[in-house]
This record gives C-alpha cells, structure tokens and sequence, in this order.
DNA sequence: TTAAATTCTTATCATTTGACAAGTATTATT
DNA sequence: AATAATACTTGTCAAATGATAAGAATTTAA
C-alpha cells in the first residue's frame, strides 16, 4: 500500500462522527479512491453535475457563486478534514449553481452514487452517519444564517477569529471577507479597530 | 374514519417530492397522529428536546431564538403542508435553540423516533425520501444564506414577496421583518419605498 | 362597544457598511 | 533580481439600515 492510499484520515473521520466498526468503515471506503489538486484549482465547476463525492483529506477549499455583476460570492471555506458536496446536484443529477475551488494544495477522496446508494442500502450504520453528517452540515449553516440575520460584521468576523482561527493563516482575507458577507475593504476597517482585541 | 384522521394532506405530501407506491405511504404514515394548535402556541420550545417529528397539515407557522438582548430573531417561517422539524434536537437529542410557535390555528400530524427509525431502516423508498427532504431543505437554507450574504434588504424583500406571497397575507410583517434580517421599521420603509412595483 | 394591547407607519438622527480610488505590501513569474 | 500580478490598507463620501420615539391603524379582550 502507497502513502496515497492511506485511508487513515478518512476512516477516522466516520470514526469520530459514529461509533462504528473498523471492518463497517473499511466496507464503506472500499471504492474511495485518492487524487490530488494544487492550489487554485477547480474541484466542481459551476453548471455542472456532481457525479462524485469528496473527502477534503488535506488542505483548504472555497465555494462561491457569480452574482448578477460577476463578483464572487464565497459560500463557504472547507478545512480538512470533511466532506466536500453539493449535495443538491450529487443526488438530483441537477447542475450546481456553485463552484468549489481549492485555496491551497489539496489532496482529496472521491466516489461515485452508485458506491453511495450501495453503502446506504446495504448498511445501517452507514446510514446513520450519512443522516448524521446532514444533521450537522444542516445545523452549521443554520447557525451561520442565524449570526447573519442578527449579528453585525465585527461581531461575526471575532466569532470566526475565535472559531477557525486556522483559516486565517491559509485564506487570503478577500475571501473571509466575502465568506462573512462584506467586502474586503470592510473587513480591513473591522481588523483596525478591533486589533486590540 | 373521521375527518381528522384523513390522512390525504400528508400522504400527498410524500407523492409530490418522490415517486412511490400508495401502499408504501400507508405504512410510513400508520404511526402519525393528528392534532391541532390555536394560533399563538408553541409545538416546540426552546431547551427542551424534541421527542417528535411534526408535519404542519394546515397553517403557518414561525421558528426563533431569542439574542442577547431577549429580542426574537425568526429563523423561520412555515407555510402548510410542509414537516417541521429541528433535525438536530430530534435525531441527536439534544436541547433545541429554537422556539417554534403557531402564527394562526395550525393541524398536525407527529410521530416518534422510533417510528422514524423503524422505517428508516426498513423501507428503502422512506430513506430515499428522508434524505431528499434533508437535501431540499440543506438547499433552501443555503440559498437563503448567499442571499443573506450577496443582496440588500429591498431585493431580498421584493424576492419574497414574489415567490411566497401568501405570508404576507397570515403572517406580521414584524415576523416577516425579523425573517428577513432587518427591523420592521427598515422594512416599512421599504414597501413605502416600493409599493409602486 | 369600549378600552387595551399590538401592529404598522413615519420622522429624525446615528451607525454600519459599501463604492471608489490611491497607495503599500506581498506573492508569483520571468 | 526585476517585473507584474495580486492582496491588503486607508481615506473620503454615499447609501443602507438601525435606534428611538410618536402617532395611526388594527386586533384582541373585557
């Protein structure tokens, strides 16, 4: 076995989510197989359908979509270890309006719907994770919705500081800024004053 | 069978999103119960963990957590027929966040987890349907979010007063206000400022 | 039906954030 | 190392939205 195909992040990553047996896990990822993408590349272009489904093993990503100007709108920073999905598009076989780009090298798990569709019908445990990871991806962009909804900038840009303060090290500031629904210059002004804190 | 007990709104409500057999509706919804609310009860509250699932048969409802300064942010508002749920609280156990309240005379139907469970692992056609709602609902949630981030208050208005216009015939517009992340006096404003559209 | 409570609107002023432009700093390319 | 490209900061002014208060309209309760 290559260092490549070390499934040792993506195992554990069901691992820590579900108590679940190694050999149940070692069944699920089976059929994942491993590649690579440098830095500012695209993982699932706009438009398209997603025929697979992503492991982020190592790195950080960004999806965004084009308003009506063509500015870029950042959806979401992915830090692995997680899973990568427009889930919509994945399961629909309907193009996604959304493109997931790699901020810095990145290497990655994929696997077809015929794999997934397998796994959830054939095993239970699988099944839960697979609600599980719903759950939880549901329940984060509720909260993100919420803090948008009620909170100012300042307030959400010193809740991610707090909360993800590894992104700051690896995405550049123009996509925080968009990720926190202001503009670059804004987050500028917000870091001044706040950089007492 | 009394007219509370046709099941008709609900079992529809599985034909729409996903194509299934009569029979296999049946015995998803054996277990559902019917009830209702007057206009201004809680179906859910806060810190507390839901114990069931709720489909919303007739009715409007909202979701909100309050901040803190003890203000109602509404997360959400729920427009019949539709299931309304915290998807965190019911599956994982947990204390919910969020209150959810009836703005006018609501029916429902509820079940449990266990029954949930039952036929979540035992009847493929659910689990399709199961994780077709989770991933209609995870869409809408993230649309709303790229719209939360990327337009101003007046467009995000205008949006809905066109694709759910029924709210603004049940539901305040201090909900509604709320809903859309500004405050009432923003958004009276606003439809002086556009009621010639 | 009247009184009270709630919702909605309007006005004024303050705060937050955006748009634009210029300049500096950093990173990538040759 | 030099150049170009990109990212970041700062300043100025404008636009969007919030806070507060007062009054009008509507709904609810007695």
């Amino acid at each position: 076995m290559t260092h490549q195909e070390n499934k040792l992040v993506l195992n554990n990553f069901f691992h820590s989510l579900f108590p679940i047996e190694k050999e149940t896990v070692e069944k699920i990822t089976k059929n994942f197989t491993p590649f690579k993408l440098e830095k500012n590349s695209i993982l699932l272009d706009k438009e398209t359908v997603s025929t697979k489904t992503y492991f982020l093993e190592k790195g950080y990503m960004a999806s965004f979509i084009l308003n009506e100007d063509n500015d870029e709108i950042i959806t979401n920073i992915f830090t692995a270890p997680c899973f990568v999905n427009d889930f919509l598009s994945f399961f629909k076989k309907e193009p996604t309006k959304e493109t997931f780009q790699t901020i810095t090298d990145c290497t990655f798990w994929e696997t077809d719907l015929e794999t997934v569709q397998d796994n959830f019908h054939s095993i239970s445990q699988f099944r839960e994770f697979s609600r599980l990871l719903f759950v939880i991806n549901y329940h984060n962009l509720n909260d993100r919705l919420i803090e948008m909804i009620s909170q100012k900038a300042e307030t959400r840009y010193l809740k991610l500081l707090k909360q993800r303060p590894d992104i700051f090290k690896h995405v550049p500031l123009k996509i925080i800024a968009s990720y926190l629904g202001i503009t670059d210059t804004s987050l500028s002004r917000i870091r001044r004053d706040t950089s007492h804190f």
